[in-house]
DNA sequence: TTGACAATATAGACCGATCTATCTAAAAAC
DNA sequence: GTTTTTAGATAGATCGGTCTATATTGTCAA
């Protein structure tokens, strides 16, 4: 239990946070959504800000884990996984409750690029672009950094569309968008 | 003074939003940055939310001519416009205090998109999306909504990659992302 | 130019609600 | 029997918003 009360807090804090935003999501909301005393919070994270850090590290892992089964699901080559990708994000932009990256979101609450849970933001957004250039990489894309940056470019900015625009089709445009680049590529 | 009030404070808001976010400013700071009284705030805005939908008024106006006047110095053909949104984009980047957009962060922070203050964000991102359309119909493009949208998303990826991962090189990359497309379609 | 009236701005008290965080003492779990 | 969890009181700060009584404006007529 000692550890499960800590988990069903991250899980709890994740979901509010994620539905409603970070400012506004009291702790008060987070113990009475998780059926739990304040102290029970207070005995696993030092603050809020350390409840939030925690709840980004395991979304970062969850986030990422889950694209990348989904996207090696959808499809079997470097190449078709690098389209696969936005097959991906339109699952989750049509998905029942889409409020956009919690990254973004976090970096967009949290401004001073020194605070931690704006380098959780940074350093997850810098992960997925990675992966997103390793695909690129094993695809043997004649330069892997610049079609993988190009790639992640469309899949943040159809994240942003598909939120902030509502637009819900923004990844199939992203696809679309992103053929001509791997066809330069060879691809 | 009537009216000059009234934008002091559109003024000061929206310096302080932009640079600290919407929950994290309180009335109080506003009043004390612009050097008025409370009810001087409440008689010219009925509600936090109503300043803050002014604020994001006057920016996406603001915004947006800023954006074309820019582009207008900085090319002359619609087709050299469409690059140099990208070069107006890593000005702003590299700008002394940049904070990403004030619209994507608005979104962030306030989910519903039946929330006014959503609405507006929303609002904002498709004249944007609607401006790079424009262009690209000007330059010719055999299917200008297709391009505008894939361009538009590179530029939208692009703020997100230079507030949240803190890439200030993120333009140049869209910039460099674009070139093919641009070909594709002839530009 | 002056006087008068109406509109606007002022400072600051005040409200209830909410915020994060701490503390305690009893109960429960391992 | 030691660690963890519990409920709830409590702290002090801050939140958005209202109210009042005074002072400062801007406008227009005499």
């Amino acid at each position: 239990m000692a550890s499960s009360k800590r988990q069903l807090l991250i899980d709890t804090a994740l979901d509010l946070f994620r539905r409603e935003g970070y400012h506004a999501t009291g702790i008060d909301r987070v113990i009475a959504e998780a059926g739990v005393a304040r102290m029970t919070l207070y005995n696993h994270f030092k603050s809020k800000d350390e409840l939030i850090l925690a709840a980004l590290r395991h979304r970062d892992s969850g986030f990422r884990d889950g694209l990348v089964r989904r996207v090696e699901h959808l499809a079997d080559t470097p190449g078709e996984r690098l389209r696969a990708v936005y097959d991906a994000l339109d699952i989750w932009f049509n998905s029942d409750d889409f409020h956009g990256c919690m990254f973004i979101n976090a970096a967009a609450e949290y401004h001073d690029p020194e605070n931690p849970i704006h380098i959780a933001a940074r350093e997850h957004k810098e992960r997925v672009r990675n992966y997103i250039r390793d695909l690129a990489a094993q695809a043997g894309a004649p330069d892997p950094e610049a079609l993988g940056d190009s790639l992640n470019l469309l899949a943040e900015g159809s994240i942003v569309m598909a939120h902030a625009a509502n637009d819900k089709n923004a990844a199939k445009t992203a696809k679309a968008a992103a053929e001509p680049l791997l066809r330069a590529a060879g691809l």
